[in-house]
RNA sequence: GGUCCCGUAGCUCAGCUGGAUAGAGCACCUGCCUUCUAAGCUGGUGGUCGUUGGUUCGAAUCCAACCGGGAUCACCA
């Protein structure tokens, strides 16, 4: 059996599986078949810790499924000291894994941390975010931006440089009726002069615009024209299709009122970047990118992977059950799938040695970046295989789909504030925080607010549509974010009040049978950790290690509730329990960074 | 119409490389604060895992068809 090259998928399944591999040798006189090696977590209902299924291995065993795990359960606990004994139910084989193996993980998890693996060299870009400039950012964006933000974190631990970007969407149609209304409606309103914050103030107008555009609809078609006429013919549309070629002119007027309008917009972006505590490390501008990427195309004509059809330049993705797609106009001009192009071959042209570039982007473009990906493959670049789209599913209100055009989306500037209040209410209710200036109340509860947002989004499978329940999104009960911070924050308290050298006197050489179920069970989802974590970069999946981490803190609130730490007496019960205390507190508080979540020492 | 995604408790979600009696949270009912933080813990109610077939020792999990919901398929971005 080859050595596994994950060694952090699971320690125990290290140990097992050689051992596994030697008794098929010796007792079955056959290879093992890995790929039929399944361990499991033994069902509380039995007695063990692992549990291995042999139903798989009765053909080669050549006996009933007792009687094969028997002798599988007898070679394991002859040969490897970490097997205390087994018992067999059916085909499963059941291992009880010695007290000694656990209290010396525990103790590994209290002193290292067992969510940092080392460094493997590879630089990986995740791009998130990605606004445009003619409104603020909403629930959709939260849910992009906390996953990519987490997703980069998630890498970081296990052991990728990463580089955080996004492209700022900051030229276009959509910026230039902004501008248009500003000029017409304006009076030149500025942040400053209205206290509007500057993303906002842009929207407003972004909304004028419409209003504007509407009305003038109807006065045409009031006049007899038609709808589809008027729709193009309303004299503001007509002035933001005109701003729009002056700005591609750098018509100098123009691209100062850009810059100008851009730069309220990136003051109201960065403020809620910063309350959200994300941020990138390098940024593209569209007005810089778009036209990346044509030449691309054209070299790839050359090569004949692309093919001209009445003038324009296409790619036939037919072979792969895709269809037919425009690269190049026929005047020339880029499509949006051009610049996407040029895009990533200038990021990995800028950062040599660059393994992924995952895009979080959502899945009603998972067609257009299939289409991209191979569009790069047939271009022959050979990091076309490490190219990611992770894309994750809408998030729908109660009432239905969000639309912008009819007011319904979620702002996220107002989404924080509310669920920064409402842990304040909480939390001055409670009166815990007698002892708190008002300063270290409010970094607090934005602290708690921010926790309930976040894990909100993140628990659910990215990949998953999600229903954003305005109630439960501000719960702090249950199966949330600041759960996990009041469990970190009570192990804090145990470990303040036992004092800084308190859990120097573990011993690990108690006798087997010591260790409580409550203990066992805490410390046997710390030790999947890591296996969770790895497999959260892989699958690039928060949601996974959002749920371990609940688990481990709601089972270590079990332990709490029924077993004594500071109030035992046996010192080396009282030290292994603290230990144990400290091992979650560092574990949950690193998997909590993973997803971009702080926790405080009280609550 | 083609392609892709999703249907699990009243609601929101886990579980899906096939394994033992399908799990949480919310909601509802029930106990536990003179004792380490009750933002907690305990017990209970609640399921044809969309439907039907197939694969097999075994299917919520894999395959097919169907039903229901969504996305996407522009010389748009």
């Amino acid at each position: 059996m080859e050595v596994r090259e994950k060694p952090y998928r699971d320690r125990l399944e290290g140990v097992l599986a050689p051992a596994m591999a030697t008794a098929f040798q010796r007792l079955f006189d056959h290879e093992l078949d890995a790929s039929k090696l399944s361990f499991q977590s033994t069902r509380p209902e039995f007695e063990g810790d692992v549990t291995i299924n042999v139903f798989p291995f009765l053909k080669v065993s050549g006996k009933g499924p007792e009687p094969t795990a028997t002798v599988l359960g007898e070679f394991l606990q002859e040969h490897l000291s970490v097997v205390e004994r087994f018992n067999v139910v059916k085909g499963f084989l059941n291992l009880v894994i010695t007290d000694q193996y656990w209290l010396e993980f525990m103790q590994e998890a209290a002193s290292t941390d067992i969510l940092q693996f080392p460094a493997n060299g590879n630089k990986v870009m995740v791009e998130y975010s990605s606004p445009n400039t003619n409104k603020p950012l909403h629930l959709g964006h939260m849910r992009n931006i906390f996953l990519g933000h987490s997703v980069s974190r998630i890498l970081e631990s296990t052991g990728h440089e990463v580089i955080r970007t996004q492209v700022v969407n900051d030229r276009g149609i959509h910026i230039c009726k902004s501008m248009v209304a500003w000029q017409r409606f304006g009076n030149g309103e500025t942040p400053k002069s209205s206290g509007i914050k500057g993303d906002k103030l842009v929207g407003k107008y972004y909304v004028e615009f419409d209003k504007a555009y509407k009305r003038e609809i109807e006065l045409l078609v009031a006049k007899g024209i038609t709808k589809e006429t008027a729709d193009k013919e309303a004299p503001i549309m007509q002035e933001a299709q005109a701003m729009l070629l002056k700005w591609e002119a750098n018509d100098p007027e123009v691209r100062t009122l850009w810059e100008k309008m851009n730069g309220w917009v990136y003051d109201g972006f960065n403020a809620t970047y910063e309350r959200m505590g994300v941020a990138f490390d390098k940024l593209y501008y569209e007005s810089q990118t778009y036209v990346l990427g044509k030449e691309d195309i054209l070299k790839g004509l050359e090569k004949g992977v692309f093919y001209k059809k009445d003038g324009a330049v296409w790619v036939d993705n037919t072979p792969e059950g895709l269809d037919e797609k425009v690269l190049l106009r026929s005047d020339g001009t880029s499509v949006y799938m051009t610049q996407d192009v040029g895009t990533a071959i200038q990021r990995f042209q800028e950062f040599p040695g660059l393994s992924k570039l995952i895009y979080t982007v959502g899945n009603e473009q998972d067609y257009h970046f299939k289409v991209l990906f191979l569009i790069l493959k047939k271009l022959g670049f050979p990091w076309a295989d490490e190219l990611h789209h992770l894309s994750y599913g809408m998030v729908d209100l109660p009432s239905g789909k969000m639309k912008s055009r009819e007011g319904t989306v979620v702002d996220a500037d107002e989404l924080i504030e509310e669920v920064v209040q409402e842990a304040r209410k909480t939390g001055e209710e409670l009166s815990k925080l007698d002892d708190f200036s008002e300063a270290e109340r409010t970094e607090l509860f934005e602290m708690i607010g921010l926790a309930a947002l976040k894990y909100y989004l993140l628990k659910v499978d990215p990949k998953k549509r999600m229903l954003f329940d305005p109630a439960a999104s501000i719960d702090l009960h249950g199966h949330t974010g600041p759960f996990i911070q009041y469990t970190y924050a009570r192990t804090r308290s145990l470990l303040r009040k036992a004092g800084p050298d308190a859990t120097n006197s573990v011993s690990l050489e108690q006798g087997n049978g010591t260790l409580l179920p409550e203990e066992r069970a805490v410390i046997k989802l710390l030790h999947q950790f890591p296996g969770v974590l790895d497999a959260a970069a892989t699958g690039l999946d928060p949601a996974s290690l959002a749920n371990h981490t609940y688990e481990l803190v709601k089972t270590y609130n079990g332990f709490y509730q029924n077993v004594p730490v500071l109030k035992e007496e046996d010192p080396a019960k009282r030290a292994m329990r603290l230990t144990l205390s400290k091992a979650v507190a560092s574990s949950t508080k690193k998997a909590m960074w993973c997803l971009g979540i702080e926790v405080p020492e009280r609550m």
